[in-house]
RNA sequence: GGCCCGUUCGUCUAGGGGUCUAGGACGCGUCCCUUUCACGGAUGAAACACGAGUUCGAAUCUCGUACGGGCUACCA
């Protein structure tokens, strides 16, 4: 059978990084199986509704390539609506069902009268629970008369639905990753199904919708697995065992230090993002770094993610979309929680970069240097020859594109300054003349290649006594204004005779006036 | 507190009774390459939480302890 997954997510914020691995997850299960991929919203929380969420879910799977074939932004299937809040009718109707055949009942009690409850035993060193013991003194349909359930029912007093959980039953829940967990039904609470707003709760959505929308396989993360059982209850309530999903809980993502969920203060504090985009927050106005907006690339931020409690048996560790799909199943899942490794993910996205053309990162190039120096289209630094060139000179010693232009700066923009450690170091007046020979020498090349430029100024250096080792890292400097930096010929042949002339000439000027 | 889940190098992990003097990757150290810095190559330090038990033999199985995590809402 070909399973039919769904990440079900709640648009209470950006979608965290931990969301997008199980996001991941579902999506490469349903590929390699040639099954189906749904996203279906769930906001059924209308305090926690955040504007502008849903569009950063739909964004952030778009830009990480995890497509959904159905669902909430990327095009409706036979089950639309794929939104909880437009769904709204449906729920209830089967929450009435669960009442008229005794698995669930109205209850009447405020939230205020349970709080306080709650606040009464944990005084008295116990908790309170809404279940088998404590129901039949609450206030509900199964201690009131049939009429008065029916008079406050009908007079619109404020109710919800609650599951009537058996008493003394083990309840199973067979997990893919977990295997057999199992629980005994008293220590569950009749869990709320149907709230007084007329909305479901999370379990009774979750749980109808995936019956409706034919789920085979509920892929999670681990903060679900102690509402397992519950949900295990309400498919037989319905009498929809035969159905029911297959569950696999996954691991959560941890704290790089310490211990705890990854949370986003987590990303500030140690300086990393926790969400895939950036994200402004609609009341506060503070911007959340997200990864795209930091330089990475989508195939390292997902190849990471892939890896974070998931490997296959060999040592690879660099896979494509297609690998992931064609290697991925949930058996390889680890059950433990994966702290997450910044650094990791910085070098996935070097090896990705390492992998692009100099075409690629040439025209990537292209608008940086135009955004940083405001370079003119017609300007000759602006040529793809170039800025591949460039790039090609530049591609090992970067991260990121963005670090292209600041690593490569000098391959643009003149140096106005010199490195006073090299100058201190290396610069004697005497040596002027050398330059001014080199200068000269290149001025009559005609040719002006990497070997040729090379060649020349060893002559010169030759010519003069000199060993090339006392002058390149001083005529590096000169040109670039840094001691060290990309391949020091290869630059120059880059920059071109007239502009390693100027340079040549303007940096001589300033070390003579200096002495 | 109660319930549930987990525990191999700093981190992600391989390992499913003998092939483990525990493998790979990131990070870190050293060396080579490079008259720079990187890249690349080589190499090193670095782990089976603890205690019992089962077994000829345990990282691998069982139990306990410790530690960590999750849940415990008319939130998801």
């Amino acid at each position: 059978m070909r399973p039919r997954v769904r990440f079900a997510p709640s648009p209470t914020g950006p979608l965290h990084m931990g969301g997008v691995r199980t996001a991941l997850y579902n999506y490469l299960f349903a590929k390699k199986l040639q099954g189906d991929f749904i996203l279906r919203i769930e906001d059924t929380d209308q305090q926690r509704f955040v504007p502008g969420a849903e569009e950063y879910i739909i964004e952030a799977l778009r830009w990480c390539g995890i497509a959904p074939n159905e669902g909430v932004g990327f095009g409706d299937g036979p089950h639309a609506p794929y939104r909880q809040s437009e769904r709204k009718d449906i729920y209830r109707q089967y929450a009435e069902q669960l009442v008229q055949s005794g698995h669930a009942y109205y209850a009447f009690d405020s939230a205020e009268s349970l709080e306080l409850q709650r606040k009464a035993q944990e005084a008295a060193g116990s908790a309170f629970s809404y279940n088998s013991a404590t129901r039949l003194q609450l206030t509900n349909s199964l201690v009131l008369s049939e009429a008065d359930v029916r008079q406050r029912l009908q007079s619109g007093e404020a109710f919800v639905i609650r599951l009537k959980v058996p008493e003394n039953e083990t309840i199973h829940v067979q997990d893919i990753i977990r295997g057999d967990v199992h629980v005994v039904s008293s220590q569950l609470d009749d869990k709320v199904l149907f709230k007084s707003d007329g909305m479901p709760t999370y379990h009774l959505a979750n749980v109808v919708d995936d019956y409706l929308m034919k789920i085979t396989h509920v892929i999670r993360g681990e903060e679900w697995l102690p509402s397992a059982p519950l949900h295990v209850l309400l498919y037989r309530s319905f009498g929809w065992e035969s159905v029911m999903p297959q569950f696999a809980h996954l691991p959560l993502l941890l704290k790089p230090d310490g211990n705890g969920k990854l949370s986003k203060r987590d990303g500030d504090r140690l300086g990393f993002p926790v969400f895939p985009l950036n994200w402004t927050d609609p009341v506060t106005g503070e911007v959340s770094s997200g990864y795209r907006e930091r330089g990475y690339y989508p195939e390292a931020f997902v190849n990471v993610l892939a890896l974070l409690g998931w490997h296959p048996s060999d040592d690879q560790e660099v896979f494509s979309m297609q690998e992931l799909m064609e290697k991925f199943s949930l058996e390889r899942v680890s059950k433990s929680g994966a702290k997450f490794d910044p650094e990791k993910t910085k070098w996935f996205n070097e090896h990705y970069l390492r992998q692009r053309t100099d075409e690629q990162l040439g025209l990537a190039l292209r608008s940086l240097v135009k955004n940083s120096f405001g370079l003119e289209e017609d300007d000759p630094r602006m040529t793809s020859a170039f800025l591949n060139a460039a790039a090609r000179l530049l591609k090992d010693r970067v991260q990121f594109e963005h670090e292209l232009v600041v690593k490569g700066e000098y391959l643009f923009i003149a140096p106005d300054q010199y490195e006073e450690a090299v100058i201190a170091k290396r610069w004697k007046p005497e040596l002027a003349e050398v330059f001014e020979a080199v200068i000269n020498a290149y001025q009559a090349a005609d040719s002006f290649t990497e070997e040729q430029a090379e060649l020349i100024f060893k002559e010169v250096a030759a010519a003069h006594q000199c060993k090339p080792g006392d002058l390149l890292q001083l005529f590096r400097v000169m040109i670039s204004g840094h001691g060290a930096g990309v391949h020091l010929f290869g630059m120059v042949s880059l920059l071109g005779k007239q502009e390693v002339i100027k340079r040549l000439q303007r940096a001589l000027a300033v070390l003579q006036a200096s002495v």
